[in-house]
DNA sequence: ACCATATTTAACCATATGGTTAAATATGGT
DNA sequence: ACCATATTTAACCATATGGTTAAATATGGT
């Protein structure tokens, strides 16, 4: 269910839904405590949630009455890749971009 | 003239904006000229050239009767900036990126 | 069986979005 | 002055979006 640059960037176009997926940064979240921290009903969360969903920017896994959300960790890629293949290198401070690459590869080769 | 994050994000949410940022990569172009590849009418582009000025992707600049749009090099960086801060780096491809940032590190040095 | 909890579905609403055509505006060329 | 060219503005339209409340559904606990 290969999800379309449209769908992804428009997932992304709405705060609530930018913030939902900081907070499932931290770890997977049944939908009510989701909706929580927001003064919004729980169908508009519930959306929200379909909308990342098909955005593939998160799954769904329902076990028992609970649904809970995780993050799909590759849901942004091809949103990445639109932007770095568009080549405006000049819009990332390279050398930060460097110092987080080299924190990357630090964390990944912890043996 | 600050453009938030759901203006950018929005913004690049539709395939004729993208195409259109990508023709502006090659050079900067009139209005009408940014239409002629797209089979709709010419208000339309107007208007998706305003939601791209608006998010601070592109420039326009009046020179006689022509409007001259222009990429805006630092429009995208804001959503760089939220998508690396996001911190899933494994939904880039570090060793690609890196040497893309060899790449660029050659071609601003070229003295 | 019964009630509570977790979540979705349905029906609705106001506003936004992406398109259209027709008219207006502004500048350039003769 | 007049016509052509470049572009925007206005009025409109269908559909999408982001929200609501009320009802339905499904599972868990006693």
């Amino acid at each position: 269910m290969q999800a379309t640059l449209d769908e992804l960037f428009s997932a992304l176009s709405d705060t609530t839904r930018r913030k939902i997926l900081i907070m499932l940064l931290e770890d997977d979240m049944a939908v009510t405590d989701v909706a929580d921290p927001f003064d919004m009903s729980l169908p508009a969360i519930s959306k929200h949630l379909n909308i990342l969903s098909n955005a593939g920017l998160i799954t769904q896994e329902k076990r028992g009455r609970v649904n809970w959300c995780k993050l799909e960790p590759d849901g942004l890629r091809d949103a990445s890749v639109w932007m770095l293949g568009f080549g405006q290198f000049d819009i990332l401070d390279i050398e930060s971009l460097e110092k987080l690459i080299e924190t990357h590869i630090d964390l990944t080769q912890t043996t």
